[in-house]
DNA sequence: ACGGTCATGTAAAGTGTTACATGATTAC
DNA sequence: GTAATCATGTAACACTTTACATGACCGT
């Protein structure tokens, strides 16, 4: 599924700029879902094209004149058949594991110093989500709920598994960074 | 992080020919990390080119010749200088949770299907897990264990927190999908 | 004044995915 | 015999990221 879509499925619970997009994406899909402006402006522009969304542009005596985009019917359609097609995928792209995985070949302090900064980042997300679940206006969907939780769950799960097993990469007593055992093949 | 550094990482463990990588990232990165054909040969080229890595050819009457790379001093380095430099990121990308955010636009079996099917890939996920521990032959290293150790955790999470929610956007019970309630800009 | 937020957009570069093309060997 | 696995590679395509370019408004 792409930046389109999604903005395309956004655009159907409500009416919102690019800006409002990106905002979007850094709020409530934080957790399993990332964009930039040189993702959705584009894909905003290519939406209007097909007709899958209108927009209206606020007249502002500035330049820019912050653009208003509507879903329509089609668009709606045109969503609801994507939902019915995607496939449930589930991506992770981790350079923290692949740091973790080759830990025989780093520093002990260098090692440290990652797993503080991955506890710090995770301790910020729960400090995200929590912002967003109790942001005041509208109460949370069912998908929302079921997603907020997830994120919530699964990171509760990283601390935990960091805080108790971090020792077995840190504890690590390396011998020659230089000349650590390698595997010959069978 | 690229495939190309990866590459060469792996290579730091044990001499591999392109097939045995792409092994490797199915079977010890799977769960954080993805690459394919089309992503990990190119790459060899180049680490060759660079000579970070050689390679000897083995010679079969047959077309292909099987070719197994090794890391070179200058390669071993320049991976050791890339872990330090590599910032820890951690990135999802979730159909899944796309799906799951946009549940009122779903059908009930739609969802179910989804539902199944990603507590079916969970259970694979659990499976391959265990195999990669099991496989007889060299012993984990520490680095093999943490994140070992860490897609378990996360994927019992996973499954745990699936469970126990799923009622929350399967019992949603929608009225018409064509006029769901879309919330208006403040 | 200055920094942060609001606001839009383009272009080039980087990277990965997919499909194609080929063929031997091994296990059932 | 036939399917799976082993084995390499290219080329086109899709998509995202990053850097650039511009400027108003608001709070302190």
């Amino acid at each position: 599924m792409d930046v389109k879509t999604l903005c395309l499925g956004i655009l159907c619970r409500q009416d919102a700029s690019g800006y409002d997009i990106k905002k979007h994406f850094e709020t409530a899909f934080s957790h399993f879902f990332a964009a930039g402006f040189g993702s959705i402006y584009p894909a905003l522009a290519e939406l209007s094209d097909s007709g899958l969304v209108t927009c209206d542009e606020e007249c502002r005596h500035g330049k820019p004149g912050r653009k208003v985009y509507r879903v329509t019917e089609a668009g709606r359609q045109a969503f609801i058949a994507a939902l019915r097609e995607t496939e449930p995928r589930h991506k992770v792209r981790s350079e923290f594991l692949v740091l973790m995985y080759f830990a025989e070949l780093m520093s002990t302090d260098r090692l440290r110093e990652v797993l503080d900064q991955r506890a710090q980042e995770i301790e910020n997300l729960f400090t995200k989500a929590d912002e967003f679940d109790h942001r005041f206006g509208d109460p949370l969907s069912a998908g929302e709920q079921f997603v907020s939780g997830y994120g919530r769950a699964l990171l509760k799960a990283a601390r935990e598994y960091i805080r108790e097993n971090r020792h077995l990469v840190e504890n690590d007593h390396k011998q020659n960074l230089t000349t650590s055992p390698r595997r010959i093949r069978a």
